[in-house]
DNA sequence: TTGCGTGCAAAGGTTTTGCATGGCA
DNA sequence: TGCCATGCAAAACCTTTGCACGCAA
């Protein structure tokens, strides 16, 4: 259980394609697979295997994090910026409908964390929070198509 | 995708038992398989496909509620109350580190609700929202490992 | 009696691991 | 050259599903 990355990472093809892709898709939310399909459509195949590796490392690293997403059997991975003093500061807030997810930050998430902090003694880790919710284009829909049947949920 | 609880559920033995479990143990966080288990263990051992075909059903009724802890492959549910409607109006904490779960219901969420809502579009489902954190005993004990070694995470 | 609930076993899916090979330093 | 990284395949894991039987209503 001691540190197992005290020999330097090699720089290889294939992990090179993954942060890149990370970079360029900085609020993609992947699953390993479809980020497996993606490097293959991009012309870097990388073995499934190879990407649970190098997932795996990434979120040791902290360089992406990992949500699990109600409903769904896969795990989502997604940039965290490289880091991770940036990302300590704004929730994520993830549409059940649709998927997309957000970054919130602002005054309104400090006062949270003061008051959690201060009143109910609880250190929020934002690195692994997500609010679930519906976002304003799903409630629209929603909205549309709730005077056809019962929506109790 | 429509009401497929039509048929009104059987009482069974082994329903009482997962209903019975949850009631006697409200702020319990178990995995089907820790629940199979415990429910074995108090003389009244339930099939695992019956577990989950329970939980899956309680989870749909609102009277129990299902979680994903980072870093555990397996989902945990624990006990909703049986009254969804006084579970719309608090956040659950849950300590990464000793597992608690906690219910925060203060009107910083109000404000944090009407934010979100306001400014960004976003309505927030609390039932299937929960952040993750350390809580204050946990946050002592790790200050005061803190000074024995890396401790980066 | 009717039909849902149950349990066993097998299937389904995601993720991890073993081992031989290839590539970085 | 040494050693990590890779990739394929198989295993391990959690969860769902099929089917025959039992039990509640």
């Amino acid at each position: 259980m001691q540190d197992n990355s005290s020999g330097q990472p090699y720089r290889t093809r294939q992990r090179t394609a993954v942060l890149t892709y990370f970079r360029r898709h900085p609020s993609a939310h992947v699953t390993a697979e479809e980020l497996s399909d993606a490097l293959r459509a991009e012309g870097t195949p990388v073995g499934k295997s190879t990407v649970y590796r190098a997932l795996d490392k990434l979120c040791e690293a902290g360089i992406i994090r990992r949500f699990s997403i109600p409903g769904s059997d896969s795990a989502c991975y997604q940039y965290a910026g490289g880091d991770t003093e940036t990302c300590h500061a704004h929730f994520h807030l993830k549409c059940l409908c649709c998927g997309s997810l957000y970054h919130v930050e602002c005054e309104q998430l400090d006062a949270l964390t003061a008051h959690l902090g201060a009143r109910h003694d609880f250190s929020v880790d934002y690195a692994k929070t997500v609010l679930y919710g519906t976002c304003a284009p799903c409630r629209r829909a929603l909205a549309a198509t709730a005077g056809d049947g019962k929506n109790k949920d």
